[in-house]
DNA sequence: AAATGATATGTAATAACATAACATTTTTGG
DNA sequence: CCAAAAATGTTATGTTATTACATATCATTT
């Protein structure tokens, strides 16, 4: 706890608040080329000092809330956001290779559109999609 | 072949061949409002000797096969279809409601065939479909 | 009827995913 | 500096799903 903390934000990230086991957790999903299971991040990370599977959740916790991560729900695994962040924008697909379990994360105008469509037409008052496709991709077809 | 089996259907069951443990599980899910985990079904199936998970997770996967039974990957839980059966035509979408936990299954065509010209443009051999809706139904606006 | 093979079931143990509860440390704002 | 709030560490527990192996049931073949 040095006196003289240079105290980020002179820089330009674009979410300078993460703390220290948040930047961990995301820089492997940012490193991974498949989604993960909170508790292969686990083992990822027990050299810097994780011990316990709730480090692990609430720094994924915080990522999905700040839109840096998102959580697919078929498969119990997170992977890292493509874009910037989504944020308010929802993501809306993901297809997700069975074979090489790469994951294309995309956001369909039309299609977040037609959800909303479909929940007005049934008077749901709509909070959240998952959208997620499964199959094969380009190069495992 | 057996040389006079009555060999079913002769009744006017859609799945005449569904199993003892089969009938159970979709019986209580049928009679359910909300989704079911596979550990409800296993309480509510005690009295009629269920012990062990398997009992249930072997009964759902072979009525998902079937196309009996969906699951909500969103919940990690299980709904009777709402149609006969959906087996090839696949739900469209789900809906379900974090108040009531009613579940609405929703077949929506031209939805189904925006997902599939979504993933052809992206040269996606589409296998299976996941879309939950989340939020508040009609009653619980 | 007896043997076979395929399917269904029973049971115990364990793996995989997620949260509760509580103590301690760090960060933040006055 | 100080108090409040946020983040972290740690243990225990809860929830969901599968592996492994034994047994039973039933249709076909001998
Ligand atoms: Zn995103
Ligand atoms: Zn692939
Ligand atoms: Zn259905
Ligand atoms: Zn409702």
């Amino acid at each position: 706890m040095g006196p003289h903390l240079p105290h980020a934000n002179s820089n330009g990230e674009p979410h300078p608040a993460l703390k220290k086991n948040q930047k961990l957790v995301r820089d492997v999903l940012v490193a991974s080329s498949a989604p993960l299971s909170a508790y292969s991040i686990l083992d990822l990370l027990r050299d810097e000092g994780f011990r316990a599977p709730l480090q692990v959740y609430r720094a994924l916790d915080k990522l999905m809330e700040l839109g840096l991560v998102h959580k697919l729900e078929s498969l119990n695994a997170f992977v890292a956001c493509s874009h910037e962040a989504c944020e308010v924008n929802e993501p809306a697909a993901f297809m997700i290779c069975e074979v090489c379990e790469s994951v294309r994360e995309l956001g369909d105008i039309q299609l977040a559109d037609h959800l909303g469509k479909l929940a007005a037409n049934h008077n749901f008052a709509l909070k959240h999609t998952t959208v997620e496709l499964h199959g094969r991709c380009k190069n495992c077809a």
